[in-house]
DNA sequence: GCTCCTTGTGTGACCGGTCACATTCATGCG
DNA sequence: CGCATGAATGTGACCGGTCACACAAGGAGC
């Protein structure tokens, strides 16, 4: 209740012992949950760290354990919304777990900002979880010290990180090709890809479930178009392909792409999905309220960075809860913007 | 260039005094570039750093000296666009100075619950930043205990926090009320508006500029329906207004909401701008990618998460650049969705 | 009765830095 | 020449916890 009123410089486990009449360590016990201390004495230490209002010092425990019960998520952008959910997802089940999350943007994909960032969150302590979408956290993720504990997101499973790390995917290649066979399913002859920026030399996850697809049905492989990873990049991929008759089917990286897509398609006067059909990437949350709504493959972020948490408490504490991957299968769905070819 | 190998537990100031042949506390003074150091000491121990690797503990500065270094964003979600790029604006500038960023969501607007994730928030140590623009933020400001370093990013400044703490805002007010008077001046008879959860009790700083158009212009203010803040709310807000043929300008809380109005008033069959005009606010990026692309207003979130941190930055060290408030003024930004009334 | 183990508690060192003060040596100046 | 002054460096305590170990009291086993 701490009556006495001013607390000035918060109380210490010292402060606690001399007020119940114990030592600090027995103090320590108590506030460990350690077995050996005898009931009536913890009753009393208890009331007075409730009357003191003490308040175990974060930053001396992590000097003096070396536990720092702290996650830094390394990303390039916070904005996005496949990011800013494995985020949402990382801080979820980083809050259950009582770790504090820490987050650091790569602004540039340039090797030595991207070094000296790794290094400024390697130095905060705790473990780390890289977003490796894409060229700036791949290189991240190349950075992060050995001797540091990191858990990347990555785009598949196919492209794992240097060392024997753990990591994360969503099945986009999985996802990219539903994607691609509903398209060609309802009479696409073939089916245009707009990709975001590739994380890799090689091609991406989604840019390989695409092509298979088309692989497996004897369809005509079109070059991706380069996007980027927000509408106008997008709009700017929809104006060349408006402009060819042929196109009648459009899978995009993701949905603000087919956004920018979608947009590029009214202006030049062909209707979605009379004349060409549009499919988007990951469900954002306005992707059902467009006008046509978006058919788009849904993925489940929020797990992700639950799931990419969960692997890192694991190797973080031996209390390895190292629960089984519950990788979420990718869910397609389908909108007003994907139908059949005009005949 | 660690040369030698394995750097098992990182090196310490005294690893580094003694193979400088000097004392730690010299080590000390030669990281912090304090003057009366011989310049060949200063070399001797610049290059026993490089060796070995050094780089200072941020744990054992923090409690050594009680400067942490550390700012914490406490906010109520981290997907919604405005929030996000507060988000994104605090990091950029904390980045610059070197400042580690925290975060912590507030999942329930619950008094206990956001008392406890304050607190976990404090014990990180370093500044907070509360986004207070929803009831959760309110809370979590009003319970911030009165010697932690807080700013807080508030919707209106005529509703500051309780004790005479720094905030930022942007002036909402005003936003509202150009966007109101935009549709009036179009010729419209009144305009609706669909409001975002309110932060207060009172009336939000939105309302109150929207409020304040229509009184001036001598319009009916018809009553604010109100949304959530994602497009599901604005579509279900949206249904209600179309069934109404005296509807014809809608101004909404924020863009998402704008969408789902928009979708609700196409599915209605009632043409968006010929029949009702939509405005949004807040210019999310792919407001101008819609169709009919989004009459909005546009807040310069990101300026203001950075003008957070500057504030607190001030506060933290003495050296305090108080940068002059920088409050950026909202900007109309008019696309497609606004037009006169049908005649 | 004595050792031995268990339970409950206290002591000192340590984590990796900073801070306040002491010390040494070379100067400047009366 | 003696002493105050300042530059350059070292020493010990401290921040607020944890850890390894010592130690006293009480009960079981011989």
């Amino acid at each position: 209740m701490n009556v006495t009123g001013h607390t000035r410089s918060p109380a210490s486990i010292r402060d606690v012992a001399a007020a119940a009449g114990v030592s600090y360590q027995t103090v320590s016990r108590v506030i460990n949950g350690h077995p050996s201390v005898k009931p009536s004495t913890r009753e009393r230490v208890l009331a007075a760290i409730d009357e003191l209002g003490f308040r175990r010092s974060a930053t001396a425990l992590a000097l003096a354990s070396g536990r720092t019960r702290a996650v830094t998520v390394l990303t390039a952008n916070t904005t996005h919304y496949g990011y800013a959910s494995i985020l949402q997802g990382v801080e979820e089940a980083a809050r259950a777990a009582s770790y504090a999350v820490g987050i650091s943007v790569l602004e540039s994909a340039d090797e030595a900002a991207v070094a000296a960032e790794v290094q400024r969150a390697a130095d905060a302590g705790g473990g780390l979880i890289v977003i490796a979408y894409d060229p700036a956290g791949v290189r991240a993720l190349d950075a992060v010290p050995a001797e540091v504990p990191v858990v990347g997101v990555v785009e598949t499973p196919a492209s794992p990180p240097g060392e024997n790390r753990p990591w994360v995917w969503t099945d986009d290649r999985e996802a990219a090709y539903e994607a691609t066979r509903h398209l060609l399913s309802l009479g696409h002859e073939t089916v245009h890809y707009v990709a975001i920026p590739s994380s890799t030399r090689r091609t991406s996850a989604r840019t390989g479930g695409w092509r298979q697809a088309l692989k497996e049905a004897g369809a005509p492989q079109p070059r991706p178009v380069q996007g980027s990873w927000g509408p106008a990049g997008g709009h700017a991929a929809g104006r060349k392909l408006a402009k060819d008759p042929a196109v009648t089917a459009v899978l995009c990286g993701n949905d603000d792409l087919a956004l920018g897509v979608l947009r590029a398609l009214h202006e030049a006067g062909r209707p979605v999905p009379g004349e060409v059909s549009v499919a988007g990437f990951d469900d954002a949350p306005h992707s059902a309220y467009l006008t046509p709504s978006l058919t788009t493959v849904r993925l489940d972020f929020t797990g992700l960075g639950r799931s990419a948490f969960a692997l890192l408490h694991g190797v973080l504490e031996e209390s390895a809860q190292v629960a089984p991957h519950p990788v979420s299968v990718p869910e397609l769905v389908v909108r007003e913007s994907s139908g059949p070819p005009p005949s």
